[in-house]
DNA sequence: ATACTTGCAAAACATTTGCAGCCGC
DNA sequence: GCGGCTGCAAATGTTTTGCAAGTAT
């Protein structure tokens, strides 16, 4: 969590012009724990700004993430995605083309399930991103 | 991958009618490793079953996703959700209620890339599946 | 025969976009 | 003042649903 006037600094750094609603957003955002979506922190802020729309909201969301200030949870794909494949697998994940290649690796199977308290396991899955041959080769020939 | 023979069983000891559709879907599902998503399966399949709707490529896919048979590859979540911390950590997401809560372990940040011919990585991710506390306790209350 | 499925179309959501007017810098 | 942002509304894209007609067992 940032103070107020780091938030500035970051906006400033970035050319990014800091209005009320961005800072609303972000603070919002890092009062709660419960990963909320773009629906969900619409709704809370309109209590205390009724006129902020659920685009302005999705719009702060995009630059924040591109900002780095706040992370996506899960999927990069809005989109879902089957596989035949029910036997415990992972996945890579090209965040350039949206590719998923299967991985099978016997070490990330055996994870420890985590200590959160009372959370019940039944599974888990390990997702790495980055970018899949093609789309890192066709970065490497026409850089930017 | 099963054979034709191996599904008919599945599908009978479900009580599920098999349908040709049905087997279609999962056939094509299991005849490819792209990960695709349901419109993708369904104009692949167009061209041998032109007929085929879009809503019974969906209605199928929950049903082989039901039956175990199929897997959905990230979010449980439709809707993007977003979090206000950016550094490394690691999720367990309630499959009842959707709650997503936050780990942090050290031992899942060091995970060895993986071997994948040319992938780069930059990151992963990792999220446990499974119930969070109280929908664990409310199903042993209320069993069924 | 009959219960379940299919296909169609429409609805329900989630998200993005275009544009006129407003606001931070 | 100017460029970029906001809010509105409409468009887009994905997934779900209601219902009449068809089909597997």
């Amino acid at each position: 969590m940032k103070t107020r006037d780091e938030v500035r600094v970051l906006f400033k750094e970035k050319m990014v012009p800091l209005t009320h609603q961005r800072l609303a957003v972000y603070e919002e955002l890092c009062g709660r724990r419960d990963h909320p979506s773009a629906e969900t922190l619409h709704v809370s802020l309109k209590k205390a700004y009724p006129s902020l729309s659920l685009a302005t909201v999705y719009k702060t969301l995009q630059t924040l993430h591109e900002l780095g200030m706040i992370a996506r949870v899960d999927s990069p794909a809005a989109q879902a995605r089957f596989d035949a494949i029910v036997e415990t697998h992972h996945h890579a994940v090209c965040s350039a083309c949206g590719r998923i290649e299967d991985l099978f690796d016997p070490r990330l199977d055996r994870l420890a399930a985590p200590r959160a308290k009372g959370f019940v396991v039944t599974g888990h899955s390990v997702h790495f991103h980055g970018l899949c041959a093609k789309c890192a080769k066709a970065r490497r020939t026409i850089p930017h």
